[in-house]
This record gives structure tokens, sequence and C-alpha cells, in this order.
DNA sequence: GGAAATATTTGTCCTAGACAAAAACTTTAG
DNA sequence: CTAAAGTTTTTGTCTAGGACAAATATTTCC
């Protein structure tokens, strides 16, 4: 039988998580969860009776929020040690290191606290209103590029969640569809098959890119996050795409992610490219042969008008 | 400098593959790699010059295989000293065990073969010849119905990729949202989230769910596989969704998967339903409080009707 | 045949030490 | 004052074998 005979279960109502739980809900791993303990002394989870690791859920929150500043670049020695309530003023640290751009262009203090408020319905309408009012044309440039960028520097900083990312998609997407359906196509736009690589949770930057990409009348086919390099391989070719685009947040290390696109690379026919964007690879040195590095949104029209380009000779040569 | 001046690295070029990569591309997590290598002998990886482990892309296939198998119900250790032809084999055995079901519907032997050779073209006209043919209502009973449950049950056998379900997926999808464009609708259907917890990394169960929902109506919402439930919560009030619908393959530890749905459940308000889907429920004996368990896709129909009418005498109440 | 008791299989967790890649910092040279 | 080169610190991942409880299979008993 059991040994203790009342057990010590009724104290709290199974609010502590175990370790494999919290690797999961942090997406941090359970060796770094036990080298921070031993090195910093956080987290300091209670032990149940078999002596493992129980965390009490204002742990498993802090631990979110220090994960969240490690994407935006951040190294956790100096976080563990905060209070939860120092570790909000480094979002604003954040937000003055990249926020130095000029002027801020107005949309986005426009649509920000309806995406916030998550008024669906409002923002939906203001997006449509606003795509009548200038024309697609202008409706793309003035109005959702810039906004993709705000959004996903807002997403840095700590100010939006990622189901509000999500939202945010869902209400744009349509509109463009419906937007480009009207509108004849005028060139040639690549279909592209995006999805990150295992290790790499991270949609929000595909949902950003998908965004982007349509703007631009490209087709996006979304196989979600994590898909292997094999099913990628096998997916790219059943689907017939012309790119394969990878989004990289800054939780991976640098070496691995580019071993794994390298690898890619060898194992993807020449004739379909490979974009490999998100802000891992901003401060990167030597690229990839073969790959196509997307530092920032901002560029992915000009990736997109060069993607034309060399495509219409291959086309004529 | 380096201990070997020659580096032992031309011999193979970069095929090798860690013990984390391993994991992530193979879901099989460390600690279970290598307890099956101490005790099985199974994988049997080399070393590198730091005594670390490296696998060949053999023994990967094969992990792979035999993780297959486990979503099957198989277990391993009978599993990992058999060679890759013996393995296939298995794959007959599942057949035979769950295909127990009286004459197949025509459909899938005729769609089947098209998915498997990635015809998406051809599919896709197929499906829409077939709509037109047999019109909506009896084109989602005859065809789609079935040929869901044939597609999700081929899967298990080993018969389709996960890349042929998304080729399959995004093929229907269109076809279906079309068809229902066009038909008014008759009866309130709710809007759904679709997701996985973190731990269920399949995504599968999702797209056929989302394909049996969308024949019935009803609005899906997906947030691809992985989801911390603090999230799901979130999103489920931001999207203001009715249900929330959770897909789990038999990968999972069921007291596990219990317990995040108890918690979930506690979690999210009253008034948004749960539904939790996959194989892993069918041998299920009680219920989670206030959470709907849907066996098999064959369900699902069902379960929307008893919605809707559960629904509408709320309203009238 | 079915329920209860026993046995086997299996995944996850534990400890504590080691090491290499990346980042930060310091020095040197132009 | 900038840029390259060298040094130190920080950080994540890997290693080993032992332990244990949950899940599943097998036997025993009625």
């Amino acid at each position: 039988m059991s040994k203790t005979t009342i057990a010590p279960k009724r104290t709290k109502p199974l609010l502590l998580t175990a370790i494999g739980r919290v690797e999961r809900e942090t997406g941090l791993a359970k060796d770094t969860l036990r080298v921070w303990e031993r090195r910093y002394g956080f987290p300091k989870p209670l032990r149940d009776g078999n002596g493992e690791r129980v965390y009490p859920p204002e742990q498993v929150e802090k631990l979110r929020v220090i994960r969240r500043l490690m994407d935006g670049g951040m190294r956790p020695g100096n976080l563990v040690n905060a209070t939860l309530a120092q570790l909000s003023e480094r979002f604003g640290a954040l937000r003055v290191e990249r926020g130095g751009r000029s002027g801020e262009p107005s949309p986005l203090l426009e649509y920000l606290p309806l995406i916030r408020a998550r008024e669906a319905g409002v923002l939906q309408r203001q997006l449509a209103h606003d795509l009548m009012r200038l024309g697609l044309q202008r409706f793309v440039v003035d109005v959702v590029a810039p906004l993709n960028v705000g959004v996903g520097e807002a997403w840095t900083r700590g100010e939006l969640e990622v189901y509000e990312e999500h939202l945010y998609s869902e209400q744009v997407q349509p509109v463009l569809r419906q937007a480009r359906a009207s509108a004849p196509r005028m060139t040639r736009a690549p279909r592209l098959l995006l999805t990150t690589l295992p290790g790499e949770q991270h949609q929000i930057g595909l949902l950003m890119a998908q965004a982007c990409l349509a703007v631009e009348g490209a087709e996006c086919l979304s196989l979600g996050p994590q898909t292997p390099a094999r099913d990628i391989v096998l997916a790219a070719k059943a689907h017939r795409v012309d790119v394969v685009g990878l989004s990289f947040s800054s939780a991976i290390r640098l070496r691995e992610a580019r071993a794994a696109v390298v690898d890619l690379r060898k194992r993807l026919d020449r004739s379909i490219g490979i974009w490999a964007g998100g802000g891992l690879w901003s401060g990167m040195k030597e690229p990839v042969a073969g790959v196509t590095m997307i530092a920032s949104l901002d560029v992915i029209p000009a990736v997109l008008t060069q993607w034309r380009e060399q495509h219409s000779k291959a086309v004529y040569a």
C-alpha cells in the first residue's frame, strides 16, 4: 500500500506544476531549469513526496516573462534575480533600444489599442473602411505594411500576447484576400510553404510573414510550427511550391539554426528557394549559400520583387 | 588548439544527428532515447570527439517508424529489435486489427491513390465534380465524411505521411468553403477554437477535425499545435468562441492528458465548451465532468447536433 | 468468463560534473 | 577613434546509472 495513509494531496488544489509541464509551458528545457536552479537559485521549486521538483505558479509566470525578455535578446543571468516589477521595466528598455526609428507612422497608434482591446469587429470594420478609402495600393503601403512591423515590434516589447497576434492576423487576412480577389493579378507571385523548424515554437513570425506576403499577392501555405526537415522536403515537392519560408525567433542558438538551414538546403531541390527570416539573422555576418536571409519584415517586398525579376528572367532565358 | 589537427569531420558530410536534434525530429525525449539504448541496445549511436551521441540517419529513420507504430498503440519493447522490414509488416497488423469495419465505403478507394500520388489538381477537380454531381448534402455524407475517417485511419496504418494529410486538407477545405458560401446557413453552428495542448505535437487530428467540422458548417479557428493552457484561455476569450476543441493522439500518457484537460476546464469560463477528441479517449472509462469526449471522427456530427439542441434550448429558456 | 492480485514494461526524474559556443569585455594596432 | 584580436564570463546541453510509479500484461482465484 502507499507509504502515507493520509496523503499530502489536499493542501493545494493541483496548482503545482511538474518539471516536464513547465518545460512545455515555458519552452525552457528541463536541463536549463535545473542548471538555473543550481547556479542562480531561481527557480526554487518545492519538492513532492518523491523528491521531485514542483513549481508554484508564480515561478512559472516569472519564467515565462524571462523567456519573453530573452526572445528580445536579453540574457538570463541578470533577469532571474529581479522581481517581476523590475522585469516589466526591462520591457521598457527594449522599447527604447529598438524604437529609435523616427516618427511613428500613424496607423499603429490607431490600431494597436483596438488589437489590445480585442475588438475584433471594430478592427475589421476599420480595416475595411481604410481599404475603401485609400484603395488597395495605398492601403497596403500606408496601413498594413507598417502595421505588420509595428505589431511585430509590439510583441517583442511585451505589449501584445501571442493570441492577440493571432487575432490581428485573423482579421487582416480575409480583408486582404477579398481585396486581392477583386483586383486582377498583375505579376507572377511565388507560391510559398511557410513553417518553422523543430525547436522553434514561435508562430508569430509566421503570421507576420504571411500577412506581409499576402499583401504582395504571394500564395502562402502554412504548415504550422515545428516541421521536421524531412517533412518539409516532402511537402515542398507535394505542394509544388517555389519557395520554402522559415521563421526564426532569437530563441534558438544561431549555430544550430545555421546548421539546420544548411542541412535543409542540401536536401531540397535547388529549384526551390529558401527564405529564412526572423530576428535571429539580423546580426548575421556570413550568409548561407543558396538561402535568402530576411532580417526584417520591411525587406519582404524587396525580396519579392527580386524573386519576380530573377524568375521572369529564367522564363525568358 | 584543437586536440586533433586533422579533424575526423570529412568522413561523412554532416549526416549525423545529435541527440537534441533527434529528440525534435522524432518526438522521443532525450531521456527515452538514452534509456532505450541502455535497456534494449537500440538505438546505438556513434560517439563524437567529446563522447557525445551521434545518430546515423538509418537509426533516426527507424526511430521515426517506431514512434509511428507506438502512436498506433504498440509498445517499444517488441519493436526496437525488429528490422525495418519487420516493422513495415507491423503496420499490416494494425490494419487487420482496426480495419474490422464491414465493407469499405467506396470513395476512399477512389481518392486515396490520388492523395498518395500527390495529385492536388486532379484531387480538387474530382472533389468539385462529385460536389456538382451529388449536391452538397449527399457529397458531404457520402464522400467527405467517410473520406475523413478513411484518411485518418490510413495515417494510423502508416499509409500516409503528415504532409499528405495537409495536402488533402488543403484541397478539401476550399471546396467545402465555397459550397457552403453559396448555400444559406440553416442552423446556428458553434464557433470553435482548435489546438492541441503542449506536448501533443500531432496536428493530423486537428486537420481531420477541422474538415469534419467544416462539413457541418462550424466555424473553425486553428491555433496550431501545442498551445499552453494559459494562452488557450486568453485566446478563447479574445476570439469569443463557443467551444475549445482539443486533439489527442495516443502518444501522450492518458493520466497526464486527463489532468491537463481538467486543469483547463477549471480555468475556462463554464459557458465555453470543451471537446476533447482523438484516439486517446477511445478506451476511456470515466469521463471528465464538463468535457465532451469524442472518441472518433464518426461521432462529430452527432456532437454538433447535440450542441445545437442544447444551445437553442438555452436561448429560449 | 470476469475480477483481483502479481509481474513486467516503460517513461520520467534525480544528481553533479564537464565542456564548447556565444557574448561581453579588454587589449593591441592602425 | 575605430577595428581586429585575444581573454574572460556566461550559458545551454550533454554525460552516467540509479530510482520509482504509472501503465500494461499475465496469472490466480472464484
